[in-house]
RNA sequence: GGGCACGUAGCUCAGUCCGGAAAGAGCGUCGGACUUCUAAUCCGACGGUCGUGGGUUCAAAUCCCAUCGUGCCCGCCA
């Protein structure tokens, strides 16, 4: 509804501007500030004021004069306030917007007829997944969910560096020691625990061993990389043992979040099928190629970059680059877009890999990335390899074990008589524990920085989860209160009379709440143009603060309301309900029933 | 050394892409509000040379240049 008053804002606008003769390039068109009580305006006046030689209060009266809100539907009046034009809504705005709102699909944005494969996580299968990449499952999914709201055909690919050098050492090393020789048992009864440690001791092993065994090993690991690299079936199945195994415990440590996948693409996927051999024949192909020492690589230096792309090792291997070229010309090939959360510290390659793209004739608009900043501990960085670092299950565990506590804690002077039960706090406590984590990830601009600190993540307090959260229960409570069965609630199925009167609800309060609703459809749009989830984040917090002053001044269910303006309101909840429940879904945070 | 990112209140952050309404939240501190749909809430007070210096503009946290600080990258690793 938002989208259609600023397209008749627009509209209406342009057409003032060439009837005086003004340039329409700039519309100046803008949101006021909250205590202006449009909901769009307009900056042109200044810019036009030294063409029309009068001063900017006097253009935009001009303008205000133009434009003839009795035709606008949306509009009901065209103020000015010095300089600026202001335009506010009318009934049939507030009406329709209420009406639009009460739907479980509230906020979803047509079809876009337009795939995009979301490609996120993919953390080599080297051991448990920590929190030093726990911010790209949690800004990968949300990414994910975004474009799909949007109407975007959205896939979600984890791909698996099941073919680097890592995968062969970890090979080794598996196949190698035995539990004897490892000091520590696994930090926690799952399979990639387990494994880890044989990864860990393999390393060092390589780092500190006799030389001459060192060499024998190496020997073993060269040997590995040539079978994958040769398509040898018992290579691959050797490789395919560690990788599946760490994979399917990294799995169920990402699904906790949720973080769920599609599909799980292996780059030996595209050794196996010939596309990387193929690929590396054309790279040669190319001007840029260069032979250098041994290997096969690329001269980018025409194209900015001045670190070669090295494709193809003195040992005829392929590296991960390599391999990624020809994954991403599969992806061309199968999407129309293509969106990738990525470190920062792969800045780099990802433009060596766009740049490969384009010189091999791609066309790389198609695809996008999304970089975030990692996030490291007050001593330094986590490294799976060394051991360093906090695991991601215990930062939930510790998260729902904290969240368990304030639920209990809270249950004594709880004044509303729903008798919690056992499962009710279950239930709360992993839905605000897991929640306060991704929300505290997916609220911030991922290139900002982050070091971890146990009390700053886990903060229950702050602009975090649940305070969002409390809002959907507060919704529910109402709803409930009022008759809506609590199924029909938690399905999204609430029925609220669809031909009530907008205009009862007259209060500042509850026509700013209804003006927030309806931006949220808006807001979908231009984060998922940007591919920036946090500014739905931004968006709950600004909601819950309208919703708590409607709550605060506006009772629905008390005696003293009248029937009908109880039924607007009711719809209003209604309507809260269902942005808040979309908008949390969206940053994949979970929307309690009752807390 | 070079490239990229970040720098807004004591702390954590929105706002920056696309310049416009005397800089907005939360936490913390201080003071208030539960016989009323859930107080994980709300109201009020205190708190800011938007790193610094220049420039462009009617207008700069926002654009440009320089500079300082922090982080990341500059492997035949991923």
């Amino acid at each position: 509804m938002f989208l259609s008053l600023r397209a008749e804002v627009e509209d209406a606008l342009e057409g003032a501007l060439s009837e005086l003769d003004f340039p329409t390039d700039d519309l100046g068109i803008e949101e006021p500030p909250d205590d202006v009580d449009s909901v769009l305006a307009s900056s042109v006046a200044f810019r036009l004021a030294s063409e029309a030689g009068a001063p900017p209060p006097q253009v935009a009266g001009q303008l205000a004069n133009e434009i003839d809100a009795d035709e606008l539907t949306y509009v009901a009046e065209v103020q000015t306030q010095g300089p600026y034009l202001n335009f506010l809504p009318s009934g049939a705005y507030l009406a329709e917007t209420l009406e639009t709102a009460t739907d479980d699909a509230y906020g979803a944005l047509p079809d876009r007829d337009t795939s995009v494969v979301v490609e996120h996580t993919s953390a080599n299968p080297t051991g448990p997944v920590h929190v030093g990449r726990a911010r790209n499952p949690i800004i990968g999914d949300a990414v994910a969910n975004l474009l799909d709201y949007a109407g975007y055909d959205v896939d979600r690919h984890y791909y698996v560096n099941d073919a680097g050098r890592q995968m062969a050492v970890f090979t080794w090393a598996y196949e190698t020691f035995d539990e004897d020789d490892l000091e520590d048992g696994p930090e926690r009864d799952r399979v990639e625990y387990d494994l880890v440690r044989y990864y860990r001791k393999g390393n060092a092993f390589l780092e500190n061993g006799p030389d001459e065994e060192v060499a024998e090993a190496e020997a073993e690991i060269e040997s590995i990389m040539q079978g994958l690299e040769e398509g040898d079936d018992e290579t691959y199945e050797r490789v395919s043992e560690v990788v599946d195994q760490v994979l399917s415990g990294m799995r169920e440590c990402l699904e906790r979040l949720p973080a769920v996948f599609d599909e799980f693409v292996k780059e030996t996927r595209f050794m196996r099928n010939g596309d990387t051999e193929e690929l590396v024949g054309r790279l040669k192909d190319l001007d840029e190629a260069v032979y250098e020492e041994d290997a096969w690589q690329l001269d980018l230096d025409e194209h900015g970059i001045d670190k070669n792309l090295v494709f193809l090792r003195s040992d005829g291997t392929s590296l991960y680059a390599t391999r990624d070229l020809a994954h991403h010309e599969w992806k061309f090939d199968n999407y129309d877009r293509a969106v990738t959360v990525l470190g920062e510290d792969h800045k780099l390659q990802a433009r060596q890999l766009r740049t490969a793209l384009e010189l091999l004739g791609n066309d790389t608009k198609p695809l996008e990335q999304v970089l975030y900043s990692y996030v490291n501990l007050p001593e330094g960085k986590m490294s799976t390899r060394r051991g360093t670092g906090v695991d991601l299950d215990d930062l939930l565990d510790e998260a729902i074990d904290r969240a368990r506590q304030e639920v209990e804690d809270r249950l004594d002077d709880r004044i509303r008589d729903d008798d919690l039960d056992d499962e009710d706090v279950e239930r709360i406590a992993h839905q605000v524990g897991i929640g306060a984590v991704r929300y505290d990830v997916v609220s911030k601009q991922p290139t900002k920085a982050i070091t971890f600190e146990w009390d700053r993540a886990l903060d229950f307090e702050a602009q975090s989860a649940p305070y969002v959260q409390y809002v959907h229960a507060r919704c529910c409570g109402i709803l409930e209160e009022a008759g809506f069965e609590p199924d029909a609630i938690a399905a999204g199925e609430i029925n609220v009379a669809s031909d009530l009167d907008a205009d009862l609800l007259g209060t500042e309060a509850e026509q700013g709440l209804l003006e927030t609703i309806g931006r949220f459809p808006a807001v979908v749009d231009e984060a998922a143009d940007d591919l920036e989830p946090h500014q739905i984040a931004t968006f709950t917090r600004e909601f819950a603060d309208r919703f708590n002053a409607f709550y605060r001044e506006c009772p629905v269910l008390a005696d003293g309301v009248d029937p009908e303006l109880r039924e607007a309101r009711l719809a209003l909840v209604a309507a809260s309900k269902y942005t808040v429940a979309n908008a949390l879904s969206i940053l994949g945070v979970a929307a309690p029933r009752s807390m």
